[in-house]
Order: C-alpha cells, then sequence, then structure tokens
DNA sequence: CTGCATGCAAACCCTTTGCATTGGG
DNA sequence: CCCAATGCAAAGGGTTTGCATGCAG
C-alpha cells in the first residue's frame, strides 16, 4: 500500500527504505512502502532520526535518550525492536568491541563494505573511522582475493576494530 | 613466594605468567609466581589447559563443559574469573562478533597485533585467520603510519572479523 | 591462622518477549 | 474493523558479585 508523507530531514538513508522522493508545492515527501511488512511509524522515525543526527556508532539507550526528546512517550523496546527491523533491512548495524558489553548501532553505509572504528584503550572513546583511503581500498581487494583462492571463503563485509591511545590521553 | 609443580602439557604460554620452566628427572616442571596476587589454582590451570587445547576462540560455556570433564567441582564464576583474571594478565583475549551476544575468548598471541575471524554469516561457523601474510603486515605498517600522522592515534592492536560465506555454504 | 580462591546462588545488565491496548489503513 | 506496532512489565541470556567455606602458605 502506498503512502505520501512529508518529511523535513530528507537523508540518502531514506531512498533506501523510502524508494521514492518528491516535491510538492515545495516540499519534500516520500512515497513510501508503507506495507504491512513495514510501516514507517513515529517510533520508528525517530530512531531513524537519532542514528542520522549522529555520525557513528549509538548504544540502544543512548538513542532511548535522545529519542525520548523528540517523542517523549517512546518506549525502551520500541527503540530495539525498530534497531532489529532496521538491521533486517539492512539500514543499521551492529558493532561490538571486544569485551565491552554493550552493542552499538549505525547507519549501514552501502558503499563501504568496510567498517573501522578506533577505540582509546584508555579513555574508552570510540571514534569512527570510516574513510576509505587507499590503504583501506588496497587491503579489502587483496585479502578478499586471498581468502577466496586459498579458503573459497566469498568476503561480503569487514568489521574493524583498531585499538590504541588517543591523541588526547597520549598528551 | 616461589613453588614447583609438574605441567603436564607445557606451552609457550606458560612462559608467560610462569617466568621458569625446568626439567627435573625427566619431567617439565615450573617453577611458578605463585604470590598473593597470582595463584595457580587447579580450575584457573583447567581454564587454562581448555583454551590451549583448542587453538581458536572458546564461549565461556565452551570452556566451561570441557573444564567439568577435567575438574569435575569446577564453577561458572570460576571459570569467568579466571578469564578476567587472564585477560588483566595479557594471557587471554576476548572478541565480540557483530550482533551476537556470547563473547568469545582465546589465548592471546604475543607476537600478533591483529587478530582476524572469518565468520560464515550463513552457518555461522567461525574460524581463525591469524596467519600473518603479507597483505596483512603491508597493511598494518601502512594504516598505523596514516593513523598517527593524521590522528596522532597510536596503534596497538586490530580485531578484524570478515564476514562472508564459507566454503561448506557456498556449495 | 590469615586471606585469597572457590562454588553456589542470587543479583546484575542488557536485550527480548508476552500481553493488553492503540491507531492507522 | 482488523491487525501490526506500541508501551509496559516481566522474562531471558550471559556475566558478575556476595557470601560462607575451603585450603594453601
Amino acid at each position: 500500500m502506498l503512502s505520501i508523507y512529508p518529511l523535513d530531514n530528507f537523508g540518502f538513508l531514506d531512498i533506501i527504505y523510502l524508494k521514492i522522493k518528491i516535491i510538492f508545492k515545495g516540499r519534500w515527501y516520500a512515497m513510501g512502502i508503507n506495507s504491512k511488512e513495514f510501516r514507517m511509524t513515529k517510533p520508528r522515525e525517530v530512531v531513524l532520526a537519532v542514528l542520522r543526527s549522529r555520525k557513528g556508532h549509538l548504544t540502544a539507550d543512548e538513542i532511548f535518550e535522545v529519542a525520548k526528546e523528540l517523542y517523549p512517550s517512546i518506549g525502551f523496546a520500541s527503540v530495539y525492536r525498530s534497531l532489529r527491523l532496521f538491521e533486517k533491512y539492512g539500514i543499521v548495524e551492529v558493532v561490538s568491541f571486544g569485551n565491552r558489553r554493550k552493542k552499538h548501532y549505525q547507519l549501514k553505509n552501502r558503499r563501504t563494505k568496510v567498517k573501522i572504528h578506533l577505540v582509546c584503550t584508555n579513555c574508552a572513546k570510540i571514534k569512527d573511522f570510516s574513510e576509505r583511503n587507499k590503504e583501506v581500498k588496497r587491503f579489502l581487494k587483496e585479502i578478499s582475493e586471498t581468502l577466496y583462492n586459498k579458503y573459497k571463503f566469498k568476503l561480503s563485509s569487514v568489521d574493524m576494530q583498531i585499538f590504541g591511545e588517543c591523541e588526547e590521553c597520549k598528551k
């Protein structure tokens, strides 16, 4: 069932789940896939908005905190449920870090097969390092070939956590 | 306080925590650091033995199951406590995989800054890929320099999870 | 005798689920 | 009107902690 509704912060990710964006009377609208399977409801919209507002990984409770400001009646369960749904739809991806307990959620970048995080072992801060520089690109290409030739393992994506000491902590 | 006790499966890792190994009457013995801080007790020995017996990552309950065979009275808590102690001492390291719940534990290889796991997104099997081939080495060297020059981030180690489809699943 | 390490069970944290209710299509 | 999505609270899974006891030094 198709539906049309306004969007104020239209990002590239909307294309993934909304299929079509249009302008009507000077405002962005989205023609959505509001099907039985996937209805873009307020809680889901808010979770997505929170993820989009920050560039990187957030824990579920961080998302919940910010989401409550945008939509106070939202519940914890909806946040988790939205996240899992988004993961299923390839909109969100989950990252874990070594011995840390909480999972981190972030928007999936369709273009990068690789996600890289710099994890400071001193102050515990985590920073994205998603840039596809030439080292990363070359490594990806080579390792992908090696794995296929040697192990018949067909690489689809890579998670990388780089541990070390960040600039502030070195001072 | 020094103590001497026999060891049957003496591995290189013992050097890390035991400092000295000796032969007495044709058998390996270890002269240990049985201090207040770190006493090599039966449960700890067993956990270590289990980790050594398998090459790769194990979950806590997998470790517990095998440990019980070696030492039936062992408790869950001791397994976890040993693991955390070993982690603190740099003997064990913890790895997490994307959205999976359980942590995996494995002996830390002092030589490799990089640990790489091949994770099959179909059958969920995880395989070590610790070999330090030239692609990995070069990438490590380059990325380490880049990070330092650009972000003043001093790399100490890297965790990598490579997702994809394994040989059996492709068939 | 002293105090660390243990085993047990209960607590804990994060995440998921059951259920009655709501509200959009 | 129907059924998927919600919020609440309770359950669940994995890990940690409190406590009485055991045991090595």
